[in-house]
DNA sequence: TAGATTGTTAATCGATTAACAATC
DNA sequence: TAGATTGTTAATCGATTAACAATC
């Protein structure tokens, strides 16, 4: 249909949110719960949960409220976690490493299908069983392998050089480590992960909250 | 001044997004930028750019604009990156090391003091020439260290019990990785990093934009 | 049936954008 | 001075919350 509007990007950053909250309650063998104990879980207003989950169908009944398990696996498919994303991690550091072992995301379906790097240290060096290449591979690569996301873990100067080249050679979806926000002229979409903002904003909000901080030491 | 209302959270997390801009345009020796040459190099408008600005004061000249270095290192006081936060990073796993290795973190004042794990084949080993100590070493190490920040880079099913630990400890921010939101009986302030949220979101945007990806394998 | 709780509309709140007088 | 651009107030927009009829 082509009444519905856009969900708005608010709602769609709570949504593996509320998957979160929907998986511990499986685990914890609740089959069903209402919006009003869900939203004293989860610290947000009934309300909410309720406009949320009404941008996507209805999914739950008057008089019961929602079925975990059904809820669970629906708000999943809207997710996407049924279907494959074929990724790449570019920049074998100690980031990209991490991602590479982190076994989490092969669960959601994002099946990591190649690492790149530059240093000859590691080229040929194996992660998860996956062959550390050469940059310079990548294009050798991309024809033989449809990927669909590119985890840029390289370092902050080659990061707007490396998001252009894969952006070029078709990736559509570019999961974004360095602290910068690409401007590709691809039709592409960044999800951009800025840990130093993050940590910035932590710092912050400790100062407001918690007053005196120990001021830095000149030229440490 | 008793005055001043409460900054909204939203407008915080745009200051570090300020501040790296300001700092590109340092780099380029720009010396002075309107809101409205900012706004466009952003993609934000020129008046939100004001409105943020003005939450902490006029920092501007009319006729003129703003001068990036003043700014800058205002913006900087702001987020407290001439603050010295003392940092201890428990679990040294393949994150852990990855965040000790982030050479960005100490330049903003995140000074890392310590790094904690169980693993014993690890423990005793140095990163960045500090050494790996056993958790359980942690209660005397904060007797003898003011520590601000704990980054928590354990194990999923390890965090909520360890969070628990160093805020009761006395610790007062802590940053995340753990895709759960931490729920503490003390006054800290948390900062969650989601990378699986983030991921999920990325697939949901493109799954949105670029329609078809292919269905993930029963049973791989 | 009576009680519970949804889906949805309406009201409120807050954040963003527009407008403009102040002023450099 | 004239032009530019801020700081700030007012208008708009969108998101959150409240309310309640529908219905299980």
């Amino acid at each position: 249909m082509n009444s519905k509007k856009k969900v708005s990007i608010a709602v769609i950053r709570r949504l593996p949110r509320y998957y979160r909250y929907l998986s511990d309650l499986l685990k914890m063998d609740i089959t069903r719960i209402s919006s009003k104990e869900l939203s004293a879980r989860m610290g947000i207003t009934a309300s909410q949960i309720r406009q949320d989950l009404n941008c996507f169908g209805g999914f739950g009944q008057q008089g019961y409220g929602y079925n975990v398990e059904y809820l669970y696996n629906e708000i999943g498919k809207i997710l996407g976690v049924d279907k494959k994303f074929n990724t790449i991690i570019i920049g074998a550091g100690n980031m990209g490493q991490a991602l590479a072992n982190y076994g989490n995301f092969e669960k959601r379906g994002y099946h990591l299908v190649g690492i790149f790097d530059v240093n000859p240290k590691i080229i040929g060096k194996k992660i998860k069983n996956i062959e550390i290449m050469h940059i310079d591979k990548i294009e050798e690569f991309l024809k033989e392998n449809k990927v669909d996301i590119a985890i840029l873990t390289v370092p902050y100067e080659h990061t707007p050089e490396v998001a252009d080249r894969v952006a070029r050679l078709g990736i559509k979806g570019l999961w974004n480590f360095s602290p910068m926000d690409l401007k590709l002229p691809y039709d592409v979409v960044i999800e951009n992960v800025h840990l130093s903002d993050s940590l910035m904003v932590l710092g912050y909000r400790l100062k407001e909250k918690f007053g005196r901080v120990e001021d830095k030491t000149q030229n440490e």
